[in-house]
DNA sequence: GAGCCTATTGTTAGTGT
DNA sequence: CACACTAACAATAGGCT
């Protein structure tokens, strides 16, 4: 037969007093305390995965959490910034080559310089300015996706992304109750444009290695481990 | 003493024919077959574990994984270029305190509403043009949310719908079968846009997502699943 | 990759401090 | 109220087919 589990060493004398681990639904924890601890313990396990397949697997890997209360908590490894680079540009991390699309590749070639000078400008304060540089040209050179947009009516895009946009601000919380599975994509394309728009921000990164995270310390928390801090603004 | 486990139900008659899941040491993997194999259960099983921590938490969450061939995963909630908005903006993600707000709960009560009017019409087979009637409803009605899209330059605005469109043109027909796993009905207001969205390409939308997958359908690939993508460039 | 069989790990529910 | 520890399971993932 087969008798397992150390508890054995307490029956006997200890009686059992709780109902352990139970099967829970995935939707949003009402019950705010146990939201927040299994917050915690969950982005803990998260992250600890990241970093085990990482490792094992000797990938790079990029995580990004919001806590309840609106702490940012980044893992990444080398290090999330160098990971978002990669995203942002559409490339792959060490030993890979792009696109056979030489189309493709061009433009990510003359995407990447772009961004590559808008961001030493960057550094220098000058965001703004780089910023519709960049966009401009973008605008210029015709990136891919053009032709499909210049379909749709533009004000068809500005009340969908009005929509999106706020909706995703102001309700977010209330979403994630019904969110399982699924989804809808982006392309590269899409990506840069995203980048052009972060860019405009004026956060840089700055990189180490190893399974890093990125963040201040100044915070007053309680999540961090060895391999995680959060940061805030 | 106590006999524990529900494997005592096939001890005795059904023999141990595996060794089962075995410890394994964090480090390199050198076999390059189960290297893929642990990749892919792990990389899954991670961001199954990043969309239950958003749903259960109501939190966002955004990943980014290399494979050991350099393919790019990504997944994220509301989606993985938002999330990256908040990262690079230095901001913390939606205002929590929004919900409790009289004026965004009346505002949501009412795009509910519509939504939930406008999925009954899909069903019908109308779901065009009852998504264009909410869209100009939403436009008439003045949404809260109006003001704050006044902020944004109108040029981030078109740079972001240009990736939504590109996507479009480039997924539309992957939307539909997205849908499935959790098939589920009504949808809270972000989810709403990603279903008018979806209406918009024709493609009998119910989903039920706000996990939202980033890439392209373009490239080869073997490890989608569900709620997951790579994407290459 | 899919799926089976399990051992290992993650995580919930309780307690204590 | 945040943690630390524990029992009791639920869920993940290793080795194979």
């Amino acid at each position: 037969m087969v008798v397992i589990n150390n508890i054995n060493k307490n029956v006997g004398y200890k009686k059992k007093t709780t109902k352990g681990r139970q099967k829970i639904e995935i939707k949003k924890l009402e019950d705010k305390n146990s939201l927040q601890v299994t917050f915690s313990k969950r982005r803990s396990g998260l992250f600890n995965k990241a970093m085990e397949l990482s490792v094992l697997c000797g990938v790079e890997v990029g995580i990004i959490v919001f806590s309840p209360n609106g702490k940012m908590f980044v893992i990444g490894h080398p290090d999330f910034d160098t990971i978002l680079n990669w995203y942002l540009n559409g490339e792959s991390p060490p030993p890979e080559v792009s696109a056979s699309n030489p189309c493709v590749q061009e433009h990510n070639k003359h995407y990447e310089k772009a961004v590559g000078e808008l961001e030493k400008e960057k550094r220098k304060g000058k965001a703004i300015e780089e910023e519709k540089k960049v966009k401009k040209n973008n605008n210029n050179k015709g990136f891919l996706w053009d032709e499909s947009i210049e379909k749709m009516q533009l004000w068809e895009l500005e009340e969908y992304v009005k929509g999106l946009m706020k909706l995703r601000s102001t309700v977010a919380s209330r979403i994630s109750d019904m969110m399982m599975k699924k989804n809808h994509y982006l392309i590269p394309p899409a990506a840069a444009a995203i980048k052009s728009f972060a860019t405009s921000l004026d956060v840089l990164p700055i990189s180490n290695n190893g399974f890093v995270v990125n963040g201040n310390s100044s915070s007053v928390c309680g999540f961090d481990d060895q391999f995680t801090q959060h940061h805030r603004m």
